[in-house]
DNA sequence: GCCAGCGTTCAATCAATACTGAACGCTCCG
DNA sequence: CGGAGCGTTCAGTATTGATTGAACGCTGGC
């Protein structure tokens, strides 16, 4: 073997698991997308279970949450019957979305209750736009942002490096 | 009663609580937030635990956890030794600058993985850069957001009111 | 038409953690 | 100096949800 540097393979795929978790996505999705960004190419579920170590069970499962939130795609091999996946083009970007759909849950909160709730509690009233217009802002921000990353495919290829 | 509106005001709590939990906040923690949202004034932690029908204990553990976060305000009454929360200013910024840290963490992993990985595996370091330069961007768009939320601490008092 | 392989699904298990009740230390009042 | 009230901490419980193993349906090869 010409190389043998599982150490901070699997590192990275450990840490991606966690991450995922601080997401609230299941770690295993988290370690599928970890090796999917070292490894890439189109893998088989097989592929999968046996390098991560898991179940048949979860891979599919969690390949198919990956698949809906658009962090995976699923590839056909001409000739070969199983399911090949591979990781989308802008697979980061789900992350972010998630981030929106969370800010426009708070934000349905928030306006349900503006709407329920009597005149009397002014200052529940203005608690609750004030923190209305905090998740708008915020919501359009990261809109913002998204559609900006989905426009500009890749940037400079190189350039200037650092931030 | 001159008023009892209490349905409005348990389902905006309980929808709190649930957004905490996606956010990875403990519920109590997220009702919490959402009483003081709608109550505001300076409350003790009985004063929690009974309007929210919760033990003492959960109620002196998420207080913390709250105001760690920046979330809640411990102030003083004079002649009263009981301890008194509030709602902190802008109280609604920690939600993103959890979404920083958990970019800061991810910037990490990927950092750490570039950095350990051999050069042979070009098309993973590729692929590394190019999720890296994607999640310093999300973070420091964030961080200006936040920056901006800062600065301009109410903006009008009144005047234009959608986005 | 039967067999083998792959992916999916479902009940059961397991782990993580939020929540509680009880005990403790502290501070202030009498 | 003794007692009461408040907040904290800790072991135990309960609940949520991820993960697994086994059974099932389907597709293609022989």
């Amino acid at each position: 073997m010409p190389t043998d540097p599982p150490a901070a393979v699997s590192v990275f795929i450990e840490r991606m698991g966690l991450s995922a978790q601080a997401d609230g996505l299941p770690r295993i999705a988290g370690r599928m997308l970890g090796w999917f960004i070292l490894h890439g190419g189109p893998a088989s579920l097989a592929d999968l279970a046996e390098a991560l170590e898991v179940s048949r069970a979860s891979v599919s499962t969690n390949a198919r949450v990956l698949r809906d939130l658009g962090v995976l795609e699923a590839t056909a091999r001409p000739g070969d019957r199983q399911d090949y996946y591979r990781l989308a083009d802008r697979h980061y970007l789900p992350m972010l979305e998630g981030y929106v759909e969370r800010m426009a849950t708070l934000r349905d909160a928030l306006a349900t209750a503006e709407r329920d709730l009597p005149d009397d509690w002014r200052d529940a009233q203005s608690r609750l736009v004030d923190m209305h217009r905090f998740v708008d802002t915020a919501r359009d921000h990261t809109r913002d942002l998204i559609e900006r990353l989905r426009r500009d495919d890749r940037g400079p290829p190189e350039g200037d490096g650092h931030g």
